[in-house]
DNA sequence: AAACCCATGTAATAGGTTACATGATTTG
DNA sequence: CAAATCATGTAACCTATTACATGGGTTT
């Protein structure tokens, strides 16, 4: 079943019913859920179409001056049609993790480029970390209704991302130890035709 | 960049170069990766085609007794690619977790519901943990040259997935206690209509 | 003989990204 | 005025899943 409607009636619906633009919508999924979901123009634009013309949004063009918009707000069906899903088990993503399998294969001959990809994933870790706590303690200064919602979300992101970089200079660790046992000892054909000391 | 063939690649060619056949290879993905990688059947046999065509893998029927396979063997065109791959930066898939929208876009009434969910993931999670507990024992009891690597993924698993139950457990917490802080308070509304005390 | 697993495969479809087109408006 | 940003949209493509079809072998 196809997700993005539901962010976006979630949006529009939560915290409190506000009205957005297909633009505002992509820049709050860009931006505060950033860390956990992602969406794209060529799927949010003809969504907002789709969730339209069943009746579960309302368009309504903003007029006057300034720039062309198009404000949604949900209405009572896509209230019902979220709760619904609200309700109903949250689908287990399929797993894709290509660094991981990468490490998977991974050989002697390999370290270098594998510990140049654990140190690009540990720079973009730490950035996700620092959005989130920098989140967090936006949230916990002006707290509303919803705080305690946005506070577990962000708490997964920031107790994921940190374990997550603590794997990365293990990992890191262990794979330039890997090397360094391979420099003292340079084939392991040839040590294994000596005899054991 | 479709990531399958290397996926097969990487199956076939290491540890050490063993022939498989499409059913094998699927197995060893929902098993021995299950914890970082998916395939479908769909995915599978088509991409099997594609690399026979370009020579990055080599068919043969097995013969004789027994049920009719298919076994694939690495190339050296399929070695050098996927050595090729293993140097190209991974890509960060988009995140997507359903659960951590949900939760999102909680509010009083979804509490029941969230509760369950997280509770379904508790369990799924504690399955995916003890699988790579197993595995991690027997890697480390029967020691091989690509241990290393199997151990550092399954660490992943391992810290990654422990994390997540404790943030599970955590939130879990959070709710009950809305929830029952709710019950003694039964509408905000109403009580912000009452003078401070 | 029935049921189940091994084994290979395909067609339909979903779901989504990329990249571009278009144009208005604000800012430096 | 140029550049950046706001704003909406679409067409082409890719990747992958689902669900089924097929048939032989093995177990109970």
């Amino acid at each position: 079943m196809q997700k993005t409607p539901f962010v976006i009636l979630g949006l529009l619906g939560r915290p409190r019913r506000q009205a957005r633009s297909g633009y505002e919508i992509k820049k709050a999924i860009d931006t505060v859920i950033s860390h956990f979901w992602s969406e794209s123009n060529g799927q949010i634009y003809p969504v907002l179409r789709q969730l339209s013309a069943d009746g579960s949004i309302h368009a309504k063009a903003k007029k006057g001056k300034g720039r062309r918009k198009i404000l949604y707000a949900i209405t009572a069906k896509g209230e019902a049609s979220l709760r619904a899903w609200m309700k109903a088990s949250p689908e287990t993503g399929r797993l894709r993790d290509e660094l991981i399998l990468k490490l998977f294969f991974g050989s002697e001959r390999d370290i270098p480029a594998l510990i140049c990809h654990l140190e690009e994933r540990r720079a973009r870790e730490k950035a996700v970390l620092g959005q989130c706590l920098r989140w967090q303690k936006e949230i916990e200064t002006q707290r509303t209704s919803h705080s305690a919602y946005h506070l577990i979300t962000l708490r997964a992101g920031i107790s994921l991302t940190e374990t997550s970089l603590r794997w990365v200079d293990e990992s890191l660790a262990t794979l330039s130890q890997i090397r360094s046992a391979k420099r003292r000892r340079p084939s392991p054909a040839l040590r294994s035709s000596l005899p054991n000391s």
